[in-house]
DNA sequence: ACTATATATTTCTAAATATGAATATTCAAG
DNA sequence: CTTGAATATTCATATTTAGAAATATATAGT
């Protein structure tokens, strides 16, 4: 029960969601989802621990980078039904298909670096 | 995004998880949601509304008595794969198959009315 | 109408959660 | 072994949430 609760609370969240479908598209680093959701970078850490625990997403480190992305789901059936489902749902959600039109954009050559 | 975080929101706590299970087996009023799970009756309403509005439960009023059921999740994609899945998922959860063995025990002729 | 029972709502409190500022850590490059 | 950039952690705060006690509403039986 306890993980089947921290799964579903990992996905009760607008921000984690959007990162989820994000990934959907390409592996981020920490840098480009802070930019592409406009929120403080130490938010975007928190959320990723939160999507980690919970088994949604895993990361490998590239240099100072880390790269996110989604996992298979191979270690609960809640993750593997819930990336599945994600993958067509919210696909017509304007914060998300505003995110997704923009996330081209977001290179972290351009993004971090400040 | 606002429907689907609420339906997550909704399936992110154990006692309404527990009150999901229950309903897979019979149709339950309040009193009987209350006792099975031993929680203050205004709880068990508050709990039943949250997964009211977001589309999971539906009632029939009959007489004093309010008879909680699933919905079919007609009008929500979210809740439809949700209701579908949980009819496997935690089948084997201690704290759920000991709830659903206690549950042909708990009638409203001998719970309610003390 | 009066009473008793089932349920809902209100109100309050404690715990959990999202957020960002400040700080710490990690790693690559010089 | 410093410096700078990316990320994580700590800390404080505001909002949300679960919970129950008190109260209100509704309905059946008298």
């Amino acid at each position: 029960m306890k993980d089947f609760i921290k799964v579903m609370k990992a996905v009760s969240d607008t921000n984690r969601v959007k990162i989820l479908k994000m990934l959907q598209h390409k592996v981020m680093c920490v840098c480009e989802i802070q930019a592409a959701l406009e929120i403080a970078q130490p938010t975007v850490s928190k959320h990723l621990k939160i999507l980690e625990d919970a088994g949604l997403v895993s990361f490998k480190k590239d240099g100072v980078w880390v790269d996110y992305y989604l996992t298979d789901g191979a270690n609960s059936p809640y993750v593997a039904s819930f990336l599945g489902n994600l993958r067509h749902w919210l696909e017509e959600e304007p914060e998300v298909v505003e995110l997704v039109k923009r996330l081209p954009g977001i290179r972290r050559e351009d993004v971090c670096k400040k």
